[in-house]
DNA sequence: GCCAACGTTGGC
DNA sequence: GCCAACGTTGGC
């Protein structure tokens, strides 16, 4: 079972408006980049990612859950793009800032920190593991 | 709002 | 196939 970060800006697509949309999910369209559709293409049902705020915010705000495998992206007419649907699944206790990431130690590794431009990446156990007791969220 | 870092495009 | 120019992202 593989984890995963997607990244949004709040005044795009934030938390609110993905709980908003509950169980039938929404989805994770307009990525036009390689490396998060191979990200996509590679999650499977049921498997969990954070939803973190870019741009504004700076945190990981709460855990959502692949609804529906990859897809072609009905946003485009290139067949290019796809994405997954991800429905809301329960809000952070205590989102966890960017600058908490950073600040610590075990979680040097991430692609957050080394590739910060990469919309959908993956998590590890462990990281996954670290942020959800940070967030003081079950995960 | 700025700008550094990165990805993509296209001329050669 | 290289690389300069351009566009976009996202932290600050």
């Amino acid at each position: 079972m593989a984890y995963w970060l997607f990244k949004s800006e709040p005044d795009v697509w934030g938390w609110d408006a993905q709980v908003a949309k509950g169980d039938a999910g929404e989805q994770w369209d307009g990525v036009r980049n390689y490396q998060a559709r191979n990200n996509m293409r590679a999650m499977k049902l049921g498997e969990k990612g954070f939803f973190y705020h870019s741009r504004s915010g700076l945190e990981i705000v709460g855990i959502v859950e692949v609804c529906a495998e990859a897809h072609p992206d009905s946003t485009t007419d290139d067949d290019r793009w796809e994405c997954v649907d991800v429905k809301a699944v329960r809000p952070f206790a205590k989102p966890v800032t960017l600058e908490a990431i950073k600040a610590d130690p075990r979680l040097k590794g991430m692609v957050l920190v080394n590739n910060s431009r990469l919309s959908v990446q993956p998590v590890s156990d462990t990281e996954w593991q670290i942020i959800c007791d940070l967030g003081e969220t079950k995960p």
